[in-house]
DNA sequence: AGCACGCCGACT
DNA sequence: GTCGGCGTGCTC
């Protein structure tokens, strides 16, 4: 027999299964971890399958070495089979795939280094190295090169004369006696508490879904809510049905910060049961978490969107809650949605998918309407609390009555009543830093990135001023004259956060605003820290950019304001709009949510902007409605699929080039399609990123199964064609495209 | 990705 | 002549 093995490593020359001999004292079965030479090296992979030597190739094969099964999991057969998913679905290599469904401790960690051999003298290698190579118990090759200055020939003689001797160990990063590890847990205990009851919307959405978990055939329903329906209740309750059924669930929201208070809810409603998986747990904790999934000590997982590859059996239920954020998509390879992973589990296991959602995005209500999804509403707040009331601000007019004020007279006011009563307001603003744009008046250079094509972003920093790049993250110290013209003529546009608190503390003064941004939320726990603080009314203001807009609930929050909804209305993308209502409904959904009513003030220069009106009546499918109309003229998503290739090289003309190529052989292997769109090699939305220039290539089509082919032979072989330092990626379903 | 091989310029 | 630079090619 021979093993097709899948190699740890991500490169992509070395993206294939390889083939090797099973030495016949080894008992191997599909899923194993194995140690296997690799030209000059030794490296872990996993079988994948068995085969009988005669299919094999006409090569001579070399034997595996050994089984790591002592110091990693076998890889059961539904994580086999994902992994085909993902490669066959994203393009992904199979180290990527490997690596996203195993935590980061499983993986085997090979270290080469040199020892003292047979043979070795001080005479020969020197007093020093000597005593470091007993001091450090050997050397790496780089040491020996760089620090001992010993060439490469000298090196080989050493070895062959057994001077010294090349000693490779392979070990799971935990330790082996860590690995396979027995549950710790003290068990603490949890003070459960008993179901809610539920409203007669809620009553109907549950007891269809507990009817599809009865039925165990895959399903995927939609759970339209509007902000505080109760959709948590409801996937509470069909969870614990899918529990009592004597099957797993898993529940996934969109952000990491979010996990700990739906984390806290689960744990009161199903104790130590439950388990939490997101990619900023120390290994450690995930390694931990994972083996409690994989022993079955817990078969609830709560998480963010790595969650989706948790290793339950018997999975009844997955739920995606506000399925319509865009975090569900990983801009990493492999560059997977959780959505269709989901619906991919839910298939193998005959499972449930419920996508919650205030906004359904268009690609699910789509599915809804041609069949694909049931559709389940809760059309009403819990206690029959009304939404919040939503005031739309025209900028320009206040410009016009001469109001310059990043406040518009009626945020002000509300602001000064939220004051007064002593209640709380959300402010919201998609920016962060103090101002974004650096304009000379004079030449009209604006300050950018050495690196990157885009403006650097003005950011106080204690008592100086600094630009820096939100892409790359360089920093540069405020010039007071212009870089290109000397002029000191600098006009800065675009507030920030950093500015708009500035701003609270001029015009409010004493008020308490808390600041919550990328920039202040750096250090682990602050997210909660600050979020504590505001619950505890330490604060009035709870000023904020993306992160503040979903799920929170603070019951003495009757004040949302939105400074600047052009920002995400403008974004050259075409789910701008799509992504504005979703935001203007989201944030307006933190005001008034328990006694006290809520109130929204939106501010922006296009009001009459149809994303803008449907979210000033909180109207879904309004907005639907004529979004859909345009995405049906332009024959975009979810009318189509999007997938987008990337050609990045130090050299513009390279780049280009390539990325032209790569235009040219899509058009051969698709021409004739006329479902099929291939749209012409264009600099990508960032066209320079840490001085690499950057191409793209979209293709648009109805079928991914009728493009699938064709798009994955155009890549390979360009893959095969690209000369070293040409990065090509591809991003299938791509989401971003700005 | 690593790692080895191989073909040219800068030195003891 | 030797050393070492990194372009090219391969890994079952």
């Amino acid at each position: 027999m021979i093993a097709k093995v899948a190699i740890e490593l991500r490169a992509k020359p070395v993206d294939r299964l390889y083939d090797y001999l099973i030495p016949e004292e080894l008992q191997v079965q599909v899923g194993d971890c194995v140690e296997v030479p690799f030209g000059t090296r030794v490296v872990t992979g996993y079988i994948l399958a068995l085969e009988s030597e005669k299919q094999a190739a006409q090569r001579e094969l070399r034997p595996l070495l050994r089984l790591m099964t002592d110091q990693t999991p076998s890889l059961e057969p539904e994580m086999i089979e994902m992994m085909r998913f993902l490669k066959d679905r994203y393009l992904c290599t199979w180290g990527a795939a490997l690596q996203t469904i195993l935590p980061p401790v499983t993986r085997v960690k090979t270290s080469a280094r040199y020892v003292l051999g047979e043979f070795a003298t001080e005479a020969e290698l020197g007093v020093a190295l000597v005593a470091y190579l007993k001091r450090y118990k050997g050397a790496t090759k780089k040491t020996l090169v760089d620090q001992f200055a010993i060439n490469k020939r000298q090196l080989d003689t050493w070895l062959q004369q057994n001077v010294l001797r090349l000693d490779v160990s392979h070990r799971s990063r935990l330790g082996k006696r860590r690995v396979i590890a027995e549950g710790k847990q003290g068990e603490q205990a949890f003070e459960l508490e008993v179901p809610l009851a539920l409203s007669l919307a809620q009553e109907i959405a549950y007891r269809e879904v507990c009817k599809a978990l009865d039925q165990q055939v895959s399903q995927t329903f939609v759970l339209h809510g509007v902000t505080g329906s109760g959709k948590t209740e409801v996937y509470l309750q069909a969870i614990e049905y899918a529990l009592r059924a004597g099957k797993t669930a898993m529940m996934l929201v969109p952000e990491i910060a979010l996990t700990t208070q739906m984390m806290a809810r689960f744990q009161r409603r199903f104790g130590a049961r439950v388990a939490v998986l997101h990619s900023r747990l120390t290994d450690r904790e995930k390694y931990e978490e994972w083996y409690r999934i994989l022993r079955q000590e817990a078969d609830v997982v709560v998480g963010a969107r790595s969650a989706i590859f948790a290793p339950l059996r018997k999975i009844g239920l997955i739920v995606i809650d506000e399925e319509h954020e865009q975090t569900y998509k990983q801009e990493t390879e492999p560059r997977y949605v959780v959505r269709e992973v989901a619906e991919w589990r839910a298939k193998y296991h005959q499972a449930v998918v419920i996508l919650g959602s205030a906004t359904p995005s268009l690609e699910t209500m789509y599915r809804v309407e041609r069949g694909r999804y049931t559709l389940l509403s809760l059309p009403q707040r819990i206690g029959e609390r009304a939404l919040a009331d939503v005031q739309i601000v025209d900028m320009r007019e206040e410009f016009r009555k001469g109001h310059h004020s990043l406040f518009s007279q009626a945020l002000t006011h509300a602001l000064q009543e939220v004051l007064a009563k002593g209640e709380q307001a959300i402010l919201f603003l998609n920016r962060r830093g103090y101002t974004t744009i650096l304009l000379c008046r004079d030449c009209g250079e604006a300050a950018t990135c050495p690196d990157c094509d885009i403006s650097l972003t003005l950011h106080k920093v204690g008592g100086s001023s600094l630009l820096r790049c939100h892409f790359c993250g360089h920093t540069e110290p405020l010039r007071e004259v212009c870089a290109s013209c000397g002029s000191e003529r600098i006009r800065q546009f675009g507030a920030g956060t950093q500015k708009i608190e500035q701003a609270l503390f001029e015009q409010f003064p004493g008020i308490r605003v808390i600041r919550m941004d990328v920039d202040t939320t750096g250090k682990k726990g602050a997210h909660e820290q600050m979020l504590g603080e505001f619950e505890r009314n330490e604060a009035d203001v709870l000023l904020g950019t993306q992160m503040i807009a979903k799920g929170l609930d603070f019951a003495r929050v009757t004040l949302v304001g939105v400074v600047a909804a052009d920002i995400s209305l403008h974004l050259p993308d075409f789910r701008s709009a799509e992504r504005t209502f979703q935001l203007l409904v989201q944030v307006g959904g933190r005001a008034g949510r328990h006694e006290m009513p809520g109130r929204m003030i939106v501010q922006t220069f296009s009001p009459e902007h149809y994303a803008i009106c449907a979210a000033k009546k909180q109207d879904y499918d309004q907005f639907y409605q004529t979004e859909m109309a345009v995405r049906k003229a332009m024959q975009y998503p979810p009318y189509t699929e999007i997938t987008q290739f990337l050609i990045a090289h130090a050299s513009e003309q390279v780049a280009y080039n390539i990325a032209y190529l790569l235009y040219e052989e899509l058009q051969n292997e698709l021409f004739g399609r006329n479902e099929v769109r291939i749209l012409a090699a264009v600099p990508a939305s960032i066209p320079r990123l840490r001085g690499v220039y950057r191409y793209q290539v979209m293709v648009l089509y109805t079928s991914f199964a009728r493009v699938k082919e064709a798009i994955t032979r155009v890549y390979r072989k360009m893959l095969a064609k690209a000369k070293s330092g040409v990065v090509i990626t591809v991003d299938v379903n791509a989401q971003m495209l700005f």
